[in-house]
Order: structure tokens, then sequence, then C-alpha cells
DNA sequence: CATGAATGAGGCTTCATTCAT
DNA sequence: CATGAATGAAGCCTCATTCAT
């Protein structure tokens, strides 16, 4: 921590310190209950100047929004290019996803675990975040299931539904986490993607499972 | 509906009455978003009977998460009870709870999709109500796995991780359903269940999968 | 305590108890953060009694003030009538009075301890009721200091003075008599009288003290 | 005044002003009656800078308290100071005591004249402020009355009663004096004096009185 | 550029009072 | 006679936002 009086700083720096601390408050109160003295006071400067550089209280939190979306489209992006086949890719993809929402919580929670009808901008800003991660996810997913599992296809809407399955597990799962610390992120990936995975290569094989009936 | 004006309700209709209204609001705004206002018109009474019935705006949602944690649970164990085998528990447990979670949108969304830090008593209910409602998806769980899937022993710990799983998909699941109007719910069920379901099986029964290494 | 269900009692009983119940709460919290429900709560009968009965919030405390000077009043005179001389009945007045206000605080605290500027009428009944209640304790003074001090005149506006002097002193010591329980009224009560006693007499008897100057 | 519109103040000069303006209302009204909104207009400011300078209804009343009674204190100790024996500090302090009480009856009525039970923090806050009230006066009794009165010693209790009753006289006169305008607060201090000092000195002296009894 | 000072608007809560049975 | 049910009105407090220096 540099000395924080008076400093002349780049608009650019200053407008990310303020983001960040707008994340911190966003994510630890929501939306509603976030007050944007507290984002002044944590940004260490003075409110007229958050005014000035976001424009208003949902000016801040779309930009945390969007940062933090393409923060984590960037990780699951930059992650997946570096494996040389597309299940490579999808494992390498999911880990850094999940890797994500378990260390960036403050992201993430801003991403997804915000009430819904905070207002219409802020409801149209955070779709848009989540498709566009979403879109991220299913494509890999797509790809890897289908060359990973052997011939078999896997459609645009399957893919999504395990995208989303995916993605509503690995958050609900930051949960478990936080009861099981000694738990390691990488642990908690693997076995997820092995439940998954194992379970949809073996579907797409035709090992399906049907209700039991009573006789 | 009969004539609204000044109807005169015994205090228990009355009660049920306000937090219906309150779920509703709540659900649709979030906690801090709602107003006590729109609650009392959309119950249609005046304001100071919500206060004189429920106590306090955490009140009414304390009541609301109360009320509806205790219909998913009721309605878990209901159809849960209803199974002879314990695979067959789990299936129509499952299934009840995906129903609920998929129809009752209101509930399940002011159970697990309120922002963090609302407020000490706040959190503390909505914790005590998803332990309550995970604590029966991990029980059934526990045991409809380890007896479905042959000899193999499933863990507290496994359980609840795949009960966490399981709700985390669930959740998001009910936002691909709604871009998918046309797809049933037994549907999404049963597909959820696939997947997961043999991935378990196959797991315990040894089928593990390991990250691909680059060679 | 009788049974209090269902009772009929003749309206001026009710009515008396009713008062009662306002007394207390009056007294303990002062007018305007005394709350009805807990008056009508006291008095063993719903609220709408309460109004039937005394008409108004401010009929309760108007009431409460009436039959508590008229109490004082009544106390203060008729002890004084029990002397054979003005001396012993100014004595006998003021053991009264002052017995009065050390024991039934209640009515005390209604008559002198309420903040002005409570609206008018009640402001209005309070300060008829302080006059009254000033105008005995006058009376007895100036007769009895006359006669008791020899042949010096004491004239209205002096009496009014003494009077005023011995009623905020005796209203004072009940604040001293709390922080001394040990100490018996009679004997609080002797002491004041001494001290102004002795020192009217003999103020009147020409014993004059003036301020000491700097040389 | 000048132009009041949109004056900016130093905080400390605004906070000052409040409080002369809570003092005025809470005067009038007492302390629940008062309502927040008039002391705003009074000082010429919006509510929320209230709020922003003095924190609650709570927070503006004990500022108030502590304000006056503080004023008051060093009043009293300050003319005490100027006499160079026993007697003259105490007629100096009782001097300056009931000229305060005289001609701040706002100051007075706030710190001696509100109805009991406002809430534990008032009530604690007022107890305080009148306890260091009567200390001081119950110091400079004892000095004063011990010295002037000759040998006689006068202890903490006598002390303390005598500084009760002078300070409820004194309140009660201020009444007393409202009836009789033009007598000068001057004149009202040395009746009082004469009254209570040449008693006093009487007592001390040994002539004390008893109630006569009926033969 | 930067900020201390200021506010309009709105939300939670309470309470005296009345209505319909 | 008696009351459970109901409300209009008002008060405390907060907060996003802006002004004047």
């Amino acid at each position: 921590m540099t000395d924080k009086r008076r400093r002349r700083l780049p608009r650019s720096v200053r407008e990310q310190e303020i983001i960040d601390a707008a994340l911190h408050v966003f994510s630890k109160r929501g939306y509603h209950a976030a007050v944007v003295d507290e984002i002044a006071e944590l940004a260490g400067i003075s409110k007229p100047m958050v005014y000035l550089y976001l424009g208003s209280k949902e000016g801040l939190f779309v930009a945390c929004v969007r940062r933090e979306s393409e923060r984590l489209v960037a990780a699951f992006r930059e992650a997946a290019q570096a494996g040389d086949s597309p299940e490579r890719r999808l494992w390498a993809g999911l880990s850094a996803f999940f890797a994500f929402v378990a260390e960036h919580r403050g992201s993430w929670v801003v991403l997804h675990r915000q009430s819904p009808g905070q207002g219409e901008a802020i409801a149209e800003e955070l779709a848009a975040a989540r498709r566009s991660v979403m879109a991220e996810v299913t494509g890999l997913v797509r790809d890897g299931i289908t060359e990973g599992g052997g011939a078999v296809q896997l459609g645009d809407q399957d893919a999504d539904f395990v995208a989303h399955a995916l993605v509503g597990a690995a958050d609900s799962l930051t949960d478990w986490m936080e009861l099981h610390p000694e738990q390691a992120p990488g642990g908690v990936t693997l076995r997820l993607m092995n439940m998954v995975w194992v379970g949809m290569r073996n579907v797409l094989a035709g090992e399906v499972w049907a209700p039991p009936h009573d006789e």
C-alpha cells in the first residue's frame, strides 16, 4: 500500500481501482445493499470522483460485470487454447473455469448470485454476461464430448444442457468447498469431471438409465 | 376472487396470503429491492397489517424462507417415501425436487438466489434452510447410490459432494428450461439423472477418468 | 386478581380501572411514549373500550391529571383540617403533601414531570392542575407563616414564592430519597421544614442576609 | 442572518447551529414530541445533514444534554472561582446557577424537565448530566455552609440534601418568575438564599423546629 | 483535478383511531 | 356490550446524486 494521499493516477488506472473496490463491495453486499460511499472509501477517493469516472451506481455495477465476465471468458479461452485436442481443450477449459469460480469468489458472486429484478439495465447486462460465459462452455463441451466420446455427435441443445449442468454444479460446489477447506480445487474439478464425464461417455455410448417402475 | 374491499379474514388465512404475496415480491426483486408497500398491495391489505402479522421486513422474509423450505423438504420426503428401494426412492425424490425447483420458481429463487450479506438474521436463516434441503438430498443420494450402484459404499462426504452438484445443476437447468420451453421437466430430470447416474455408477465401478497430458 | 375474562363491571368502576392503568403507563413512559395498547392491556380490556370510555389518548391523560390532582388536593386539605392552629395546619398539610409526592410517584410524575408542549388541551389541563395544587399550598403557607412567625404579615406574592420553593424542593427531594432509601419520608419532611421554616421566621423577624462584597 | 440559501459552513459551525436548533425544539416539545424535520428546518438545512452530523434523534438529544450540562457546570464553576471565601463562592455559584436556570430556559428544560422512560441511552445521559450538576452544587454547599455557618460541619449527605432542595426550588421558582415578570432574577436569588440560608445557619446553630403536637 | 457540503426522494416502522361483527 | 381486524397519517433514517469551492 503506497501513500494514498494525493496520488495523480492516469485515468485508466484509477478506473480499475474503482472497479476493484466496487467488485469487492458488490460481491459482499449485493447490488442494492452496497453503498457507494463504501466503494469510494475503499478506492481511496471521494464520491464525486466515482461518479465522474463511472457515472452512476448502475454504471459501477455494469463495469464490474463487464470486466469480470471478460476476465472469466479470457481465462477460459486461454486455458483452452493450450490443449491440442478437443478433449484436452475441454479439460483445460473446465479446469480454468472451475479455478476461476473457486478463486475469484467476488467476481463469480457478482456474475451469478445477484437477485433478479435490480432494474432493466442491470438485468440485461447480467443476462448478456451469463450468455457469453455459457456460450464458451457450450462450445468447448460440444467439441470435446463429440470427439472425445467417439463417433457420437452432440447437438447444440445437448451441449448447452451439459454446459448449464456443469456451470450450476461448479457454482454449487464452491459452497461444498467452503465446508471442506481441506479439499484442493483441482481435486474437486477432477471429481466433478469424472462424474459427468464418464456418465456422458457411457450415455452417448448407449448405456441409458431409466427410472425403475414398480412392477 | 371475491370483493377485496374490507374483507375480514381470520388471522391464519391472512397470514398465509401475506406470505404468498411476500414470496412473489421477494422472488421478483430480491430482498433489498423488494418494497413492503408492494407486498401489502399484492396481499390486498394495508401495510400496518403486514407488520402486525409478520413483524418486520426481515420477519416477512424469514417466514417465506421457512415455509418454502419446509414445503420443498416435504415434497421431497413424500415422494421419496413412495419408493420401495433406495434407488427408486432416490429417483422419486430427485424428480420431486427437480419438479419443485422448476415449478415453484419463486420459492426456489428466494431460497437459493439471494445475494449474500443481507444481514445476520437473514443469512443465518437462509443457511439453515439450505442446509436442511441439502441434508435431505445427501441422505437419499448416499443410500440410493450405495445400494443402486452395487457393493460400493459412498461416504457422507462423497454423497454431499454429489448432492451439491445435483442441486446446483438442477438450479442452473431451470435457466436452460426457460430457453427451451418445449422441453418437459420430466425429460430434463431424466437427462440429468442419466448423465450423473451412469457416471457415478461407472466411476464407483472403477472406470476412472484422468486428465490427458500432453506427452 | 379475580378472573379478568368477561367481567361485567359498572361503568364507573371500569372507568377507574382504565385510569389506573393509564396513570401507570403515562407515568412510566411520558405522554408521547405511552401507547394506548399497553393501557388497554393493563386494564384488561380491548382498545375500543378504552376509546368508548375516555374518548381519546388526550382524554385518558386529562382524566389522569384531573383525578390525581384532585386526590392530591384532597389529601392536602384533609390533613390540614385536622390541625387547630395555622401552624399545625401548615405542618400537617405539608407533611401530607410530601408524603403524597413521595408515595404516589406515578401521580406526581404525571402532574409535574411531563415535557411541555404536548398540545394545547394537555398543556392547559396541566397548568390548571398545577395552579390548583399550588393555590392550596400558598394559602396554607400564608396563614401558617403569618401567624406562626409572630406579628409579621406575609403577602400573597411572598406566600406564593415560598410555596413554589417548597413544592420544587419537595419534588427534587424525591430524587434525593431514591439515593438514600434508608431515610424515612417523615424525617425528610422535617428536615425540609426546619431549613425553610427557621429561615422564614428569622428573615421575617429581620435577620436578613446580604451577599458578601469584596471590599 | 445572511442569505440562508446554500450557505457552506464548516462542520464545527454547522454542528453547533444544529444543536442550537435541537435544543430549542426539544425544550419546546419534549424528546418524543419533537420532530427532526422541525429541527432541520430551524437550523436552516435539510434533514440528512442532521443525521450526518449527529447520527440520530437520540444523538441530537444527547448532544444537547452534554453541551448544556457542561455550560451550566462551567458557568457555575467560573462564578464560584471568583469568590475568595467559601461563603462568597457559594453565593456567587448559586447566583450563577439561578441566573442560568432563569435565562437559559431551554437548556434547563432539556436537562431537568423530561419525562422519564425515554429509552435507556437517554435516561442514562440525563442521569449523568444531573449527577454532575448536582455534584457541583453539593460541593459548594458543603464548604460554604460549613465555613460560613461557624464551626459546624455539614456532612456530604446533608449537603446533598440541601443541594437537592435548592435546585428543586430554583427550578420551581422559574415558574413563579413567569407569573411575576416584574421581579428581577437577582432579587429572586436573594430571597431564596435568604430563606434557605438564614434557616440553615440557625438550624446548624441549634435552633431546631419540631412539629407542634396537639396537647 | 478533487472534495467537503448538501439534498430530494423514498423506504421501514409505529400508532391513534375506527369499523364490522 | 365487546372485540378482532383494519388503516391513514406521520416519523425516523438512508442513500444516490449534485453543487460550489
